[in-house]
DNA sequence: TGTTTATTTGTGTCATCATACAAATATTAT
DNA sequence: ATAATATTTGTATGATGACACAAATAAACA
């Protein structure tokens, strides 16, 4: 009956799921975290809307941040695969990666669509 | 140049922002924030599963924290619109709301994919 | 060499959040 | 009315995270 006797319990053993169920298509926690944090969504966003790889201090000026913030935000979207960064010279710039992006989104859609009990095996 | 006066700003002003950006179909952060959690994801995941609405008790079985926590996370997916809450009796009984949540999903999607330059007009 | 510029990383601070436990509320049954 | 059960809400705590600023790293150039 899990009788809570953990007062205060520690965390280091707590979220290690990583696949979160038996539904495939259902995205990685972290990876929605990566892009449910407003300043990062933004960043997302403009990239999508500049349509061309850029640099980080190009991607700062659109943003009341300091660099060194937008380069970890950057740095946590690649890690999530989100984005891909070119080094040229001292620049680096940073890219949508748009497949990969949309795929995982869609693949979300249609596992949510295919629990749906309304919803005929071919519909 | 924002020169960065601010050494260490107050967080009420911060992130209002709501609609995100200019391009359509991106869905506002507190949106991704809710379904970011790993413990919610695991419950709308599980309610996916189950295919039937449960009640709040029913829910909190099947995850190794308090029923005060899962009611918690409850509200803040419905508040999401993402999922329904319906009460009978004592009880609240917790559906997944199908369409809403993934015409999210899939919009983002067709967002995404839509500002990829690759992408012709009509392909 | 040293200097400038772009980016990342170290560090401290404040805010937010996930959680447990207790208390309050609501509903049904005795 | 009292008791039992389901859920929500109050509150404190520890963890995480976003941020600014400084320092470190890296690359181009004098």
């Amino acid at each position: 009956m899990m009788t809570q006797i953990n007062k205060h319990l520690k965390k280091e053993q707590k979220n290690e799921d990583g696949g979160c169920c038996g539904i495939p298509g259902i995205p990685d926690p972290r990876f929605l975290k990566a892009v449910s944090d407003s300043t990062r969504l933004r960043i997302l966003a403009h990239l999508l809307e500049v349509k061309e790889p850029q640099m980080v201090s190009d991607i700062t000026k659109n943003f009341p941040v300091d660099v060194s913030v937008v380069s970890r935000h950057l740095a946590i979207l690649r890690n999530e695969g989100i984005l891909l960064a070119e080094k040229q010279g001292k620049e680096v710039y940073y890219s949508v990666r748009y497949e990969f992006l949309s795929s995982i989104f869609r693949g979300f859609a249609n596992a949510i669509e295919l629990c749906c009990p309304s919803k005929k095996k071919n519909e």
